[in-house]
DNA sequence: GATAACTGTGTACGGCGTACAGTTAAGTCT
DNA sequence: AGACTTAACTGTACGCCGTACACAGTTATC
């Protein structure tokens, strides 16, 4: 469903955790898990299956072993949810980047939604707090080098990166929430814009709402909903506009 | 914790929900329940103890009331998380707003905030789809009143509002994971930006974060996050600079 | 008064995260 | 070589969760 996360977790230990910093122990039995192992099966089953398929029960009983054992890798699920996040994001790949900021960051935000699209339970994970693992500061500073180049300094360029994450993070929630909206009312997805509009008429058409009966009617939520790589695009292009408006004039 | 939903649901039942568009039965005892006493107990929980308190168990047991009696009133779970959110959205008051495009969707956007911050659990429900409820369609015409008379046509209209809709969440969940974080951890929130600082410095202090690292010492991270209005007025007037390249120069 | 519609109860099921107490396997030390 | 320590993994159990289902009590209509 969805909920805050309240459990008590100590910091150095997730971090340590992120990092692969746990020196391997000098004694006991070899063990046949490791992290990754577990990592990588909670992953798996949420690709296939979505982040409500990932219980302690079912990744355990994915790796063949029984379900406290996980425990002795991961302090609980919350932290195995943080390094599942970790895990997919990866690092975003700057090597075809044009080298001017806009270009820069325009790569950046698609690399992103890539992701997000790619594994989209990502979106249904609540980031407990800020970026820790060693990947997500890689997108940070890769956002940050490119903002730096554009002249903005350090503050403008951590508050302009929060809110171009954030804008393809809500795009991308926009997207798999109407998709699941979709599905889960049988109704095909290019129908959707269609039902939907029916629907404003029917409930909404009172008068109380005429701006939003005119959008309804131009067709602005029927023929846009099927494209979302042209809605993505429009907003990144605003949001970089906004952004523009913060670069020195000198800068590229 | 967090997830999809994936509880396949009666559109049409859900919309007379919203509406309030159930005609009263005509036989049967007169219940002692009402829709609107089940969700407002599910707020007042929710606005106590977080959305982790929100079960049915205690939804009904706060009403004096057996779980199942519940879904007389609401179909499941889902969907009273889905009336929760109509409920507390409420509709914006325009009464004040001074009337140009822009200091309309300030007031548009700081009153969503205002909202947020009064009930924090909205950013942990996840929105199912988009807004069918009477007054989260009030917020949408109101800003959509407000860019129509900017000069934008429909179309652009509803991509802007998403913007702005998805940075004003975005941000007030920023603000919110980092609070929670620092209770999480213990860590008083104003002193939270110096320990992440101190975390940073000694998890990513190898060469790979340059520029991570010049905003980490030049206090970006340290004096920040103690003032969430700036920040949201920040990023605020970024987006809506985004928006103004949008506007055709005539309008205000 | 019979009937049908409706409200609320009680029990039960399968799932969840995880605390806690074993049991077995591997190093370390005398 | 043997004792000791540590770690890996098992099994059981507890208290939550959402909700399906059968039932009892109440009310307006025929």
């Amino acid at each position: 469903m969805a909920g805050e996360r309240p459990a008590q977790r100590d910091l150095q230990h997730t971090l340590r955790l992120l990092w692969r910093a746990q020196e391997p122990p000098r004694r006991g039995p070899r063990g046949s898990l490791s992290l990754d192992k577990v990592v990588a099966e909670a992953v798996r089953l949420a690709d296939e299956e979505g982040i409500g398929a990932v219980s302690m029960r079912r990744v355990a009983e994915g790796l063949g072993v029984t379900t406290m054992s996980l425990y002795r890798y991961v302090p609980g699920k919350d932290d195995l949810l943080d390094l599942m996040l970790e895990m997919v994001t990866g690092r975003p790949d700057t090597s075809a980047w044009p080298g001017t900021w806009r270009g820069d960051l325009e790569c950046w935000a698609r690399q992103m939604r890539h992701r997000l699209h790619e594994h989209p339970w990502m979106l249904d994970v609540h980031i407990s707090g800020p970026p820790l693992g060693p990947d997500n500061l890689a997108w940070m500073e890769a956002a940050l080098g490119s903002l730096a180049e554009a002249g903005l300094d350090a503050r403008d360029a951590v508050g302009v990166l929060m809110i171009l994450s954030g804008y393809v993070r809500s795009q991308a929630l926009l997207e798999l929430s109407l998709a699941r909206a979709a599905h889960r009312t049988g109704v095909r997805p290019e129908e959707w814009g269609r039902v939907y509009t029916g629907m404003l008429r029917n409930a909404a058409d009172d008068g109380r709402y005429p701006h939003l009966m005119r959008a309804v009617e131009s067709g602005a939520f029927t023929d846009g909903d099927e494209d979302g790589d042209a809605d993505f695009e429009y907003g990144l292009c605003v949001t970089l506009d906004g952004i523009a408006a913060r670069v020195p004039p000198a800068a590229g």
